[in-house]
DNA sequence: CTGTATCCTTAGGGATACTG
DNA sequence: CAGTATCCCTAAGGATACAG
């Protein structure tokens, strides 16, 4: 432990109710959305596997990471079972919702920031997903948005 | 000054050339979205407006993360004239084209979030942006997505 | 392989005072 | 009003060693 329950620092309650504050004190960090990338794109799902990124996160980092998002309801932390190797780390419900979140990130950064080279597996592994996609916007669009009633 | 570029610390060059990790290179911290929230949902354009801003943002954080949204061309300051106050800072394209990034995560955090209650004038705003996002959601998805190709 | 633990450094951040 | 400047402190993070 050590670290607090939210992101700003001296802090262990939400600096407000706004719906975009509360979802910073979840992944306003510069790694949290990254372990996300990983589980929900690239089907990573041991700890192992998270640490092997290109962006070398740091094994302490990682642990808390994981366990705030297993805290937080984004993730499910599984305990080794005999026969398997370790504990495993998959999205609940939660974390699956924020693959149009992600979604979004990705095309505002393809489209405005030079340098943009999808990692190997990714772009293929959304271009499987575009149908679910797809789907989902249209089923938020046909519905109006909903959220916002 | 005394920011480094990039947000990780101890570097100036990106972690990666993944889209994800650069974007959060731009607003990958508790507190560059909510500025945006407040630019882009709330239409605060002044030092002083954004720094009434419920979650209390210090007048050193915030003059470091207009800089460097202008920096990475998400604002753009125009400099006070006779007869104005002061200088204010604007969305540019690439500020306007956060809103769906945002609109999303406030859809996340409002189905997943408990405590969320919008700021006044919130909701407001984002009903009337409504038309123009359901606009915007429909032609990205009759182009299926652009951004995969 | 999955983490803890530890050490160390620094950037991030809160508070407040101050300046053009 | 729009910031700088300072002080001070802590959490975040990097590196590495080590334990079950």
């Amino acid at each position: 432990m050590g670290y607090a329950d939210y992101m700003g620092h001296k802090r262990d309650h939400p600096r407000s109710t706004c719906p975009i504050s509360l979802a910073l004190e979840v992944f306003g960090d510069p790694w949290t959305l990254l372990v996300m990338r990983d589980a929900l794109y690239l089907g990573k799902r041991r700890f192992g596997e998270f640490l092997s990124s290109g962006e070398k996160i740091a094994t302490n980092i990682l642990a808390n990471r994981l366990e705030r998002l297993v805290r937080r309801g984004v993730l499910r932390r599984k305990p080794a079972e005999q026969g398997r190797e370790g504990p495993i780390y998959e999205p609940t419900e939660k974390g699956l919702a924020l693959i149009p979140v992600l979604m979004e990130i990705l095309l505002w950064s393809e489209r405005y920031e030079r340098l943009s080279v999808p990692p190997p597996g990714f772009v293929r592994r959304i271009r499987a997903d575009r149908e679910g996609l797809i789907k989902l916007v249209q089923k938020r669009v046909r519905s109006g948005l909903p959220g916002l009633g």
